[in-house]
DNA sequence: GTGTCTATATCGTTG
DNA sequence: CAACGATGTAGACAC
């Protein structure tokens, strides 16, 4: 079995057939057409005939896409189920139980079907995310403050959850916001939110509320002074390396 | 000219011939490649070898997909430019201007190259979005409730942004805050510091503010109560058409 | 361009 | 499963 397979100008018989083989081994397919899209769910579309890629892929996850952009036009995430009917036009419909969204791709003219069967082990290991800006104020808290202690990480308060409760060098509570790009009004409001929850439940307490990320936006800043809160700037560090991935071995060598 | 043109085991001449077609009349290009990727810009990445579809778009889009979930593994936005550079393993390198990032992928083993020559004319048409729910209430404002007249739409106030402006039959201001699903603590906060800037700019005022969602979490209710914030049940409207495409003429007919 | 906000957001994690 | 928050969020729109 090869890892490719295509047919061009595919009849419906072939595009059935090579759809039922990427399903059996799991495979990818990519398919070139001329079609029309009709979805209704949490919410409905209508997508009228042109010509778009469509992939779908053996978890379940279904995509369309036109010639622009990064998002598809219409989808289905993992776990939907995938059927093609072979109608008056051969007709792809897609299900996802909940919520009850349905994805149909009518399919005017198919001029290439392919089905690719992927061997990938591999996950992506990336950095300079919000959590390795928490693990860098925990390994330094210095980075905050001289005399900052980092106490928890991702603590339940009253209404939410705050990113690193600590204390200052007099003892008094300080939370965290860390955002690892530019901190906005959204930002600000969660913060002062956990302060506020904070002093609630800590009633007499001196409650610190810091927003840390590597820079604010105009409107933010604002807001942020006028409520009393601080701002720490600091860079999500990008480290050389982050294991996260399956380690191949090599056992049989 | 064909819509399709695929090439299966491509050489690197091969793979780079069709690649500087699509990139000329505008294709898009879907490549089954065995590859590693290295991301680097806003933040850091580096992905094993394995199997993936990458698909390159006329706009600078590209996507890397391994076979499962909705999300590409890597990508780069529109407006990122694309190049093909015959190393001594061909790489394929994406740079993106504003923020800088750089996106390499080199090609260790090419199952499949294929160029698709796309017409498409059609845009969505997407019914139930927070802007219907919108429309819908300056079309039926007792649908808040009776004599609320709402006055303005996307209103600037000190801090934000607020989605509906209006008065109730009492005359007091009232902030609206449309939610197309279920309402969090997001919500909440969101409105509370629409309201919070509303009670500044209008001493004396009484401001109400209201959530208009489908249905809210337990925690946003809480919060929302605690608050003296309200809540109206809605559900966004799904409308049978909606004219977003272009039309299609037929004026030779 | 920056700022603000929506999204059929998707995704991961936790209770 | 619901809730909560991050995301290289992307995308749209106003200033």
């Amino acid at each position: 079995m090869r890892k490719a397979e295509v047919r061009m100008e595919p009849t419906p018989k072939e595009l059935a057939e090579l759809f039922d083989l990427a399903r059996k081994l799991e495979g990818m397919l990519i398919i070139f057409a001329r079609c029309r899209v009709h979805y209704e769910g949490r919410a409905k579309s209508e997508l009228g005939e042109g010509d778009r890629i469509i992939m779908i892929k053996p978890d379940g996850s279904f995509l369309i896409h036109q010639k622009k952009k990064r998002e598809p036009v219409n989808w289905q995430p993992p776990g939907s189920k995938v059927r093609l009917e072979l109608r008056n036009v051969p007709t792809i419909v897609s299900v996802r139980r909940k919520p009850r969204e349905i994805l149909e791709v009518e399919l005017l003219e198919t001029y290439m079907v392919s089905a690719f069967f992927a061997e990938d082990y591999e996950a992506l290991k990336l950095s300079g995310s919000e959590a390795e800006m928490a693990a860098l104020i925990f390994s330094n808290p210095d980075v905050i403050e001289p005399g900052f202690k980092p106490l928890f990480r991702e603590k339940p308060v009253r209404h939410g959850i705050v990113d690193v409760l600590g204390v200052d060098k007099e003892g008094n509570l300080v939370v965290l916001e860390l955002k690892r790009r530019k901190a906005d009004l959204h930002a600000v409001s969660q913060l002062k939110r956990y302060v506020e929850a904070l002093r609630e439940e800590n009633p007499g307490k001196i409650v610190r509320g810091i927003l840390v990320a590597p820079s604010i936006t105009a409107g933010a800043q604002r807001l942020l002074e006028k409520e009393g809160l601080e701002f720490r700037r600091m860079e999500p560090p990008k480290r050389k390396e982050k294991r996260k991935s399956r380690q191949k071995t090599l056992d049989f060598l």
